[in-house]
Parts: structure tokens; sequence; C-alpha cells
DNA sequence: GAACGATTGTCTAAATTTTAGACGATTTCA
DNA sequence: TGAAATCGTCTAAAATTTAGACAATCGTTC
């Protein structure tokens, strides 16, 4: 399982890597948060630890609440779990509200952070799991919506295509399978 | 939300009912779990009350995790919450394992039997539809892994008669929409 | 590297299918 | 009811598919 930690102290990021290091098969920490859509578009990470108040002279959250709404907003996004100074429950709230999966508040409770990091990417996996399983369908959908409209020829076309990749090029395979004559593949193949 | 009611004891059904009443839509209270397959065939219901100890004459609960799993085997099936004589902890355990949505003790704390019940059919929706989606999923990719197979005439009526119910028999047009000659469709059709 | 079977690209000529067009009969819809 | 669209059928030409044959090439096995 892949960590991802933003906050702009450094000693806070150590602090994170050193206690999470223990539970985790890897852990990138990074103070700048807009390297955060490279590194997520690969989907490579399972959870994203977030600083609420990384900018310290915008106390309110904003950034924060800015850059949870950016990771949720992904196609294959990871859990996230926020980091609020402690008592800043109107932030939490929202912050949860928007997509964010749990908070902890600062200073940390060593093993309830473990925790409840673990406990947010067992969450999130079915949440993916579902988002996968929908994007698929929606496609085999849109295929098929698209199959309907076409040509006789076109899906002809797609068909044959599709049967000679998977005959990996034979085309005498190919043909039997497709159930013409080679020849008449030799044509359809030619426009 | 229909809520189903297993329990061999009139005056517990009776009371279980009284206590979930008016909380959801409708209840339906049986003292012989044998009606069960039937009565959860059509997925009415929401959410099952199942006694584990309904037959006096066997208190292992063997019976009730019985039911528990042709239930929790069915295509579409219900939250299931099973209730347990105080203290069986084993049982409760064991029945948990094999798909048990959440448990009760008797006797039980009114609030908190409500509380669990709905806890348990909110839980039970996510895997509810994740089930629908998946066992759809299935079928589009069944459905896609056939069309690969198929011969390019067997590809062709397929599609020939997707187009020309889609045109609700109007032959000139489906001939149109599918690119070839209203004589051709002829052809194709009296095969 | 020789030998073998399978595949390829190309050709021919026959068989089959598709095509455009036409025709009166029937259906649809305003 | 009346015009437009569709149907079912036909013809003859055009296009496609088919089986079969051939030498060349490829991949495998010995």
């Amino acid at each position: 399982m892949r960590i991802l930690i933003i906050d702009d102290n450094k000693a806070v990021r150590l602090s994170l890597k050193m206690v999470l290091g223990s539970e985790f098969d890897s852990i990138l920490t990074i103070g700048d948060p807009k390297l955060l859509p490279a590194l997520l578009a690969n989907g490579d990470f399972d959870a994203v630890l977030l600083d609420m108040n990384f900018d310290t002279s915008r106390l309110d959250g904003s950034d924060g609440l800015f850059w949870l709404e950016r990771i949720k907003s992904m196609p294959q996004a990871p859990a996230v779990v926020l980091i609020t100074a402690f008592g800043d429950i109107q932030l939490a709230v929202e912050a949860m509200k928007r997509g964010g999966d749990d908070f902890v508040t600062k200073p940390w409770d060593n093993i309830e952070l473990i925790a409840k990091v673990k406990s947010a990417i067992r969450k999130n996996r079915l949440a993916r799991s579902v988002q996968a399983v929908l994007s698929q369908a929606k496609d085999t959908k849109a295929r098929q919506d698209k199959l309907d409209a076409m040509t006789l020829d076109e899906l002809k076309a797609d068909h044959i295509n599709s049967v000679v990749a998977r005959c990996n090029g034979n085309l005498t395979q190919a043909a039997k399978l497709l159930g013409i004559n080679r020849q008449t593949l030799y044509n359809q193949l030619k426009k």
C-alpha cells in the first residue's frame, strides 16, 4: 500500500513518515500540493494524507478544501485523510462533506492515525471498484449504442479486425473463424 | 422499507413487530423458516430478522446458520440481523462470518435494535448495488465474448434483426440504416 | 541445413449475391 | 379521402464470393 503525504512543515512530514513507515509499503512526502495531479495521475497511491493548514498565510483551510476536491474528482481517487489543527471542527466537518474519508487532529495519536489511514483505504477500495465497474459498464453501453447505429459494412470491418487481431494476423485461420473464404477476407481487408 | 421477522415464539414476533412497526413501512412475521425462499424470491424485503434459536430442540443454532446461508446465497439478498440468546457470543461471531450483517442479543434494547436494522439495510444496499452492477457487467462481458466468436453471417443476422426491430419493422428504413439494398435485406431475412 | 506442413499472395472461372430500377398493391398519416 | 411511403415481386447488369490451383515464403522439427 502506497501513501502520499502533503505537509508544508518538513518536521511534520518526517514525523508522519516515521509513524506510517512500518505499516505501509512505500511512502512519499511532498511539501507542495501542486505536484498532486501529476503524482496521482497514474492511480498509484492508495491514500493521501493532506494537511488542511499547509499555507500558513491562509488559515481557513480553503487551500486544503481546494486540493481535496481536486483529488476526489480524479477517476481513480485515493482515500484522503485530512490533518486539521486541533479544535478546527467546522473545517473538518466541511472536509468530510466534500469527500474526505477521515480526519485526524494535530497533535495526533499514532495508533489512531494508522488505524484511520488503513480504514480509509479499505473504505475507499469498495468505492473505487464500484466506480471502475460503473465506468466499464458505461463504456460497454456506449460501445453497444455505437454498434446499434453502425452500417452493415462498418460492423463487418470491425468484427473482421477484431478476429484477425485475435488470430495474430493468421488470415487463413481468421477466415475459417469468420466463416468466409480466404479470398473474401483479402477483399475486405483491402477496404 | 420492508422487514421480515422469523421467530418461533409468537410473543416475540408480536413484540418485535410492535417495536419496529413505527419505523418501517411494512412488517411480515412468520414462525416457520421454510417459507423464507418463497417470500424472498422476489427481492421484496430490505431486511430479515432471524432468530438463531427458533428450534427449541436444537440449541446450537445450526438451523439458524443454515437459513442464514440460504438467504445470503440469494441473488438479491436482504440484510440479515440475527437474534441470539444472551451470551451466545461464539454463535454470533460464527453468524457474522457467514454473512450476517449484525446481531442483537435477547433481551434487546429497542432503540439499538432499530438502529442496527437500519444500519444493516444501509450497509446491505451498497453490497446489493455492487452485486447488481457486477452481474450486469458479467452479462455484457459474456455477450461480448459470444460476439467475438461469431461467424460473420451470424453477426450480420444479429445486427440486421436489431436494426429492423428498432425501425419497428420498416424494412425500407432499416435497409437505408444498414447501408444495403432493400432487396438484399429481403434476402437476408429469408435465412 | 534439409524436410515438412502451414501460410501467403495471386490468379481463374464459375456460382452467388447485390444492386438499381420498375411495377401495382397496400399501408400510413394528415 | 388523398398523397406519400412502404411492400412484395420481378429483371438484368454489376459486384462479390467461392473453390481450386500455383509457386513462394515462413516456422518447426529433425
